[in-house]
DNA sequence: TAGGTTTGTTTCAAACTTGAACCAAGCCCT
DNA sequence: AGGGCTTGGTTCAAGTTTGAAACAAACCTA
């Protein structure tokens, strides 16, 4: 089978694509590094785990959420709890499992975070596009990571009760 | 001033696109190391020399060409050159210099990975698109990389001879 | 032209990521 | 109950990234 090379706008868009997300990614990782000296993947650890039931969240769903693999999950935990932002607990029912939970300092930091966190991402990227450009970039980014996850994704039906969230941190 | 926190649409679209970048930048990854024993950033190294005047770039002009820190470059090049894939050369014209120029070895090596390559960029990414939404995400990214680049973007006009080039091997 | 600043690149230590290997604990299945 | 397979997590070494510091050459400018 002969290869289908990426036609002249595909490779404009792949790399302008990229481009865009390593300046992105970049941008804001200094900028939560600067105020809250942490990377954006352990930002967004604080935030998932705040909008989460009871604000904890066990080491593998945690980890799928944020797509990212149980072997650096574990490392930056560690590095969270060494900071006093996250603890870890055991899972009752299952003695294997490891669950993480957002401390009240952990919290108190995420809120100081978020608003500087949310400016950043919102003048780096929504302030450029128009509305009907952040429908798109929805749209595309589903698509996209959809076809990457030939994973079960389980129907993971845990409204359960949790209290005040940060406001929106976003990821 | 009180912070304007993200809508419910955008809220969605910056966590799609999370994902699907990190899992879109992983999947290329592991495809690229498993088949070119290199990281995406290493063989866009290559791709990009491969285009390149004389298959040659200065250490600075490349950096800015793939949107990354000289430093981070430095360690790239090092470990490319200790693989053959790449030979650093003194510039002419200033002795601070240093040139990274492709290798007859690198450049075969970017040859065989492309095909892989590029069959995996546009299944994970392409094949999900409609030819709309290809243009949609040029002009998105476009867009957001331009916000992020308030350096000078100098005119850069060198339109110098160069021979053959890895068919478009794509970043 | 000496001295000071800027530019191009590397170096270094600390932080982070990767993937394979490992260790439990749960889950069958007979 | 006793294997054997799967699942949840961690560990470890090797590789990569970061940011600040170090250097050296080039570029002013008085």
């Amino acid at each position: 089978m002969t290869t289908r090379w990426l036609t002249p706008e595909e490779q404009r868009a792949w790399r302008a694509y990229i481009a865009a997300s390593l300046l992105l990614e970049d941008a804001i990782d200094r900028q939560l590094q600067q105020d809250a000296g942490m990377p954006h993947l352990y930002y967004s650890i604080l935030s998932v785990l705040s909008e989460s039931p009871e604000r904890r969240l066990r080491m593998t769903d945690l980890a799928e959420r944020l797509k990212i693999t149980r072997s650096r999950l574990t490392y930056a935990v560690t590095r969270l709890e060494k900071d006093g932002m996250v603890r870890r607990e055991a899972c009752r029912y299952d003695k294997r499992g490891s669950i993480a939970a957002l401390t009240d300092e952990g919290f108190a930091v995420l809120e100081r975070a978020a608003p500087g966190h949310v400016e950043t991402v919102r003048s780096f990227l929504f302030d450029r596009l128009s509305e009907e450009q952040v429908g798109q970039l929805e749209e595309i980014s589903t698509a996209i990571a959809q076809g990457l996850q030939e994973e079960g994704a389980r129907p993971d039906s845990d409204d359960v009760p949790w209290r005040r969230r940060a406001s929106s941190a976003c990821s």
